[in-house]
DNA sequence: TATTTAACTTTACAGTGTTAATATTATATC
DNA sequence: GATATAATATTAACACTGTAAAGTTAAATA
């Protein structure tokens, strides 16, 4: 019965062949520019072989966008893990939240603006990973409401307008490199210093 | 010479033709899935015509997005002539920012986060209506410090961040309807609200 | 060995942005 | 009024696109 399972092998190892060229092309060129022709001569297919493991182009981006928000779950709630004041762990994730954004840019867009445009209705809800990556700071600004430093407004709309300023600001970098901004760490400590600030009780 | 006149006249009039028909096009449908062959037939010209009046599908988004920057920038003139205390003029204009985000959704990603990616290099920078509209909001900012009412930071630092949080939570309004905010006003209001006091003295 | 099943490819279709060459028109000149 | 000239619009074509259907090949089962 060994057979099958190698079998099963080989069909997932293509499928991560698959998605990781996907993946690199989409970072490089731009989910517009790629075509499943692309994809498939950089893996050595004929391009309808991916549709034997993806249902179409964007089911692909959303397998992709999937491993993003897996690989910033990670750098969060590790983050977490180490410190302990609340305000200190929240400060830290809104960093990390942004730079990873600048890091991988094309990810983060990706993600957060073209998958969401390429699949009207299936947006950040339900038990996904992105679900779990807010609650991840949602979390932490509850332990913030929960020891008084914030002031005592709903948890939810507390965390979504942390959510909104790293958002903002990541988006923002990315999208206006040439915009005259402030050095780029000043701005960002700005956004995250005002937005715990105005928070604060 | 009325003649030249008429015609400059025609010519100006298709050009409109064209604009308008692509803005009602692409806020319907989306920039990707309109196709300059869509736009003609909806004007009843053939689709090389488009090209004598624009460069290529891009510079139409580029001529549409000024339109939209154009409306904005109306919008937050208006307010800011209307009402004398600056931090009501602030709040005020961050609420008009979003809504009007949110009033012409598509036109809003348009202009702020699709075009950057078709027009590498050309963000908001030069003296365009862009950059007006972020200083209409520079000049409001900057009264708030100037009163002292705002703590003492670096006024371009200042404005980029209540941008940043106006922007974030415009965008993730729009891309995520499905996502459980809480009531959309609430939201709205708390990062504006948080924001302004996070930037108080 | 014959047949079924799975994996993959070839072919094809209707559509895309855009260019070059061509045709049509309206104006200016003789 | 006829002809040359300029402006404007169109047709045809190219090299792409996502993807469905049919065809091919190799392996597993009977």
């Amino acid at each position: 019965m060994g057979i099958k399972e190698r079998r099963a092998r080989e069909k997932e190892h293509l499928r991560q062949q698959i998605l990781s060229a996907a993946r690199e092309l989409f970072v490089k060129e731009g989910y517009e520019n790629v075509s499943m022709r692309k994809i498939a001569n950089k893996i050595e297919y004929s391009p309808t072989t991916i549709y034997l493991h993806f249902k179409d182009k964007a089911d692909l981006l959303d397998f992709v966008c999937q491993e993003t928000l897996l690989n910033l779950l990670n750098t969060l709630e590790q983050l977490k893990s180490e410190i302990n004041d609340p305000v200190e762990t929240l400060r830290k994730s809104g960093r990390a939240y942004v730079e990873f954004g600048l890091k991988y840019p094309q990810d983060y867009k990706l993600t957060f603006v073209v998958r969401p445009q390429f699949q009207k209705g299936l947006g950040l809800v339900e038990g996904t990973i992105g679900e779990k990556v807010f609650n991840c700071l949602r979390e932490t600004v509850s332990e913030c409401i929960r020891q008084k430093i914030f002031r005592q407004v709903d948890v939810d709309t507390t965390s979504q307008v942390m959510w909104s300023a790293v958002h903002g600001v990541t988006l923002l970098l990315i999208d206006f490199p040439d915009f005259p901004w402030v050095e780029q760490d000043t701005l960002i400590d700005a956004v995250i210093r005002t937005t715990i600030e105005g928070l604060k009780a």
